[in-house]
DNA sequence: GTTAATTATATCGTTCACGATGCAAATATA
DNA sequence: TATATTTGCATCGTGAACGATATAATTAAC
């Protein structure tokens, strides 16, 4: 009874659970390196375009400044990374990769492959993929918005 | 480039986002009721099989015991369910919804039906999700295995 | 039937997520 | 140019996740 309830059922916790075994499956690659997921994710944006404000970093990964900001304070610790007072805007925090940061990324230049084959299997392959990839981008496009009005 | 660290190229990230957003969407619609979305799972697995062992809601769930074991802990403290130690195995905790944790289903009746239509979109439909969950569900059983005889 | 190994759960420490709130700098408005 | 509003970031508290470790009960090995 209540079929509508049964956890086969439910697109959430098959998502959670994904997100969560991906995540571990990176833990023994990054953890080499001191990283958590989340600090990865932080790295590949400021990768992709350095000195960045902590709000920029925020909105390209979804997440809340009261997220992100202890997260910088942590890998700053670290040394991958400097915050420091922007100067045209004194409100912000620049954030830039030291050479420590940049240099990660070739140290970490087989995780994506590793990660990626680990994750193949009978209905996820390289022509499947980009239709995974359109369904899940509308499924957080759709809610990203919806997420700010409803509530 | 480095075209593989690009953020839109991860499928990992894509999964993390889209399961932190649907969560998001749950929680004003529990948060009614004083659950989280891990306490929701939780309510699940018991409305299909009451009077479990913390290993058993754990499985279900593909969590660790150190996970589960605070969580009922407050939904206890909450008075939704009771935690006995087993009978024939005094190791074990079995546990039980309270009257208030199954008439929980009752009170929680449409929350399915209202998140299942804020997901649906361009890509996502009732056609298209048995193949989304397929992928999903092939992802996790491989890393299932995986992450167990990895590391 | 002791001792050793295994199993079920709990405790601890660290790192997210995130709502709520605070504060200072910048911008808009009067 | 004062005052009000908005913006960018930080702080705080709570609830997960999860690795590491501990403890007690059960089972296996001898």
């Amino acid at each position: 009874m209540e079929e509508k309830f049964r956890l086969d059922n439910q697109l959430c916790f098959r998502l959670y659970t994904a997100s969560r075994l991906i995540t571990q499956a990176y833990h023994p690659l990054l953890g080499e390196y001191g990283l958590t997921y989340p600090q990865y994710l932080v790295l590949m944006v400021l990768w992709e375009k350095d000195a960045q404000p902590v709000n920029d970093i925020a909105k390209r990964l979804l997440l809340e400044t009261n997220t992100v900001t202890p997260l910088l304070k942590r890998m700053e610790a670290e040394g991958i990374l400097t915050r420091t007072k922007g100067e045209k805007d004194a409100r912000q925090m620049i954030v830039k990769l030291t050479k420590k940061g940049r240099e990660l990324q070739n140290k970490l230049t087989d995780v994506p492959e590793a990660v990626g084959s680990a994750v193949l299997c009978e209905s996820v392959t390289p022509e499947t993929v980009p239709g995974l990839f359109k369904m899940l981008d509308d499924i957080i496009n759709q809610l990203k918005d919806n997420n700010k009005t409803t509530d």
